[in-house]
Order: C-alpha cells, then structure tokens, then sequence
DNA sequence: GAGTGGTCTAGACCACACG
DNA sequence: GTGTGGTCTAGACCACTCT
C-alpha cells in the first residue's frame, strides 16, 4: 500500500525525469493538484516539499512551484561512487584492481570504522581511469564482518558501492569528507603519470549507514584536472 | 509578530545551544509540546521537522525526538565566512587587505557573476591570518551596483558576508563551490611562507542570493593544513 | 498494551506577487 | 483584485518500538 504523498511525488517526479514537465515549467496549483489526485492540500504540500528538498522544484510565494533546473539538482554533495559519478558526466571510468586483501585493522582506518585494532578489514586499492587515461588512486577499507568475502567479489560496475548493496545487504548513507591538497610522492606520480610532487587532490572519506555505523573508510587521491564541486547553503 | 513554529523552533535551538538539552536528551512527545506551546499538533511537527532538517534534532519512529550529536549538526557545508568558520572552531582570526578597488569586470568573475565585460566590480584581496600565522590569500569580486562605496567599508569583524548584509542589505544564501589543488606560485608561496611549488587547496566559489542572482565570486588559496570538509548523503 | 512519531482530512486565514 | 504558496486548527487513524 503506497503512501498517498509518495504516489503524488513518485508521479510528478517521472514526469520531470520523463520530459513532459521540464526545467521552469510551472505546475498547477496546490488546491488544482489536490483537486486532482483526491487528496487535501497538505498532503499535496507535503509530497512537493519533498521534491524541493530534492531539488526537483522550487517555490516562489505568490507565484507558483517550478521545475528546477537540472543543473542545479546536480550530484553535488552526494554520496556516489567515483565511477556514477563521472559515467552519468559521459565520461569512461575503468578500473585496475591494485590489491585487494583481508588485513589487520590498524591507524586512521581502524580508528575511523571505530574497530579494534587488528579486527579483520577488506582492503582494497584500485587505480580509476578515466577515457583511458589514470585519474585516481583509491584505497578503501571494508569491516570484513559487515562484508565477508568481499576480497573475492568482482565489483559490480566497478562500483564497490553497489557491491556492498547488491550482495552484503550494506547501504552507505552518508559519509563525512577532508580535502586536501598533497604532493605526489613516487608511487602516485607514476601511477598516475603525473611529475613527482607535483599537487593532488586528497580526500579521506568515512562512509556510513542509516544507524551512523561505518562502513567504509577511503583515502583516494586525483589529478589536479579532477576538481572537487560542492554546494553550500546559507 | 513571530510565526509560531518559529517560536517553538527557536525556543527549543536556543535550549541546545545554552546546554539544557544535552545531545541524547529526548524532547517531550508532540502531543505535550503542543500543549505546552498552545498550538496544534502539526505546528509542533513544522518546528521540529526544521529541526531535524537543520542536524539539531532527529527522529526514531515509535520512540521520540532526541538532541542530536553536535558533530553531527551540519557545520558542513554551510555558507560561511572564512572567520566566522575558524572563530567557531576556537581559532583567532585576523585580516590584511591586501587590495580594494573599482575594476572593470573580466574574465571569469565577470562570466560567474553575469556581468558585461567592463562592468563596475569590486575587488578586494586579502591576506588572512589565524593564529598570528598565514593562513589563506582570498581574492573576492562583487559587483559594484549590489554594493556601491563597499571599497571603502572597513569590513564588519572581518566578514564580507556580514558587511554586504548590514551595510548593503545584500545576502549571499547559496554558493557553489569548486576546489582543486595546485602549485603555489613565487608570490602566493611569499605570502603564505611556503615553498614554491608546494600543493595549495584553491576554491573558487560563487555565491548567490535567494534569488539566484550572484552577488560575489571568490577565489581562495590556502596551506595545506586548513583543510575542507564536506558531508555527503545517500 | 501503551506511547511514540507518521500520515491524512477539511477546512480557515494570511502574506506575497503580479497585472 | 486575483491567485498563489505559507501557516495553522482540531481532530483522526496508522505504524512502529518497547516492555
């Protein structure tokens, strides 16, 4: 049994990613839409702040409720995988597994996942390319309990994401991030072809579930033509 | 005249923030917050729901509201000043301008902020400095007709968002954000007593005011150890 | 079972934008 | 003035969690 505001955003949300609502089109009225899905203004209220806090439309007092533009919609500040986020840009994302092993917990990324120190973690390095050139080193760090066997998964998509979903049943929420900008040392410079301390993007990043427990911890780090967006508010 | 559930939304921050709530700390049941404030179950829910949205509370179904983790309030991602931010944190905050004038629009400030090449803009630079150490060079340009004779404000503790909102009524409420790293260069690296060559965090922002119209563009360099931080979700 | 938040109804009046 | 979204009332029943 679907909730009644669910049906209505569901619906309206289709339309605009289907293109018979499209970007600064106007709907109809709150009593209109009301009207015609059978139910009160609030609950038609209630089903259209959801897709503006989506960022599916926006409201102008006195005016109407708009389609947003996509632009704005955008993947900013959310949670995607490197290679979502760069394949819905159009871009090609592979990748080279690196290593891929259970380890003892230790450092940053024991103390990050909130583990004892030597608890088994998955680790993994992968290097991305990008339209088949290297863009990014990442190294991820798995509790093995949440994700046991994961060491030998192929990733799905490339996506470790998606794995941790489709096949351990773990869903990251959100997820904390440091940026910082660093010098190439050896290794990185050559793996991704770039001069020895030359700047790279750092970010470490901790993932989490919807009951605040971690996931994953990254450390990932990208070619300087690989900028960073993010929007803020307020 | 105050809107009720903004007097019940601002009556129950300012109890966080004094401290009488503690995080954990479960709040009355809806039903009691509505008698107690005279109000309507749902105008309680409006309240809280701003709460919950701005990281102060979060909700357990069939269990109750409750204080959230401050560290988990989203410090992240808002639109603050570089002071305001670091002040927050505990940290001494001090300004050099560097630079403050009347320049005719160009290149990318003048296509982030819309204007005609040759438009009215002004320009400050600044020199920022916590702790008594150099901290970050910001470059900011603000087009002149939002706020005529801002070349010659002192700036407001610091801040040009407070000076633009007091003196010139102008509120920046979004912006977006780009960030790289790169190499600081002979003069950035004087500045900031670092050596040439070595990786800088570079943010170029754009921010707008609620209604999309941009109102200053930025671009900032800073030392390494001033690093960003971001939450992402879903 | 008791108590909580989640959804929903059927109205009302207010604040705002625009012609 | 007209139409829009913003706020608010006074109820009701449902879904969830805990004991």
């Amino acid at each position: 049994m679907a909730l009644a505001y669910e049906r209505i955003s569901d619906d309206i949300r289709s339309q605009i990613d289907a293109g018979s609502l499209l970007p600064a089109d106007r709907l109809p009225a709150e009593t209109a839409l009301a009207e015609r899905y059978g139910v009160t203004r609030m609950t038609v209220r209630h089903a259209l702040t959801s897709l503006v806090d989506g960022g599916y439309l926006y409201r102008r007092h006195g005016v109407g409720t708009f389609v947003a533009d996509p632009a704005r919609r955008r993947s900013l500040n959310r949670l995607r995988s490197f290679a979502e986020e760069l394949r819905e840009a159009g871009r090609e994302v592979s990748t080279e597994m690196l290593a891929s092993a259970v380890v003892p917990a230790a450092g940053e990324p024991a103390a990050e996942l909130g583990l004892e120190q030597g608890e088994e973690v998955v680790f993994l390095a992968r290097l991305r390319l990008v339209d088949g050139g290297p863009a990014a080193v990442q190294q991820s760090w798995v509790p093995r309990r949440l994700a046991p066997g994961l060491e030998d998964e192929p990733l799905l998509e490339g996506s470790l994401y998606r794995t941790l979903e489709a096949r351990f049943g773990v869903v990251a929420s959100y997820a904390d991030q440091r940026i910082l900008a660093v010098a190439a040392d050896v290794a990185l410079a050559e793996a991704l072809a770039v001069e020895p301390g030359s700047p790279l993007l750092q970010t470490d990043r901790t993932a989490r579930d919807h009951r605040d427990v971690a996931v994953e911890h990254a450390r990932s780090w990208s070619r300087p033509e690989f900028e960073l967006v993010t929007h803020l508010e307020r």
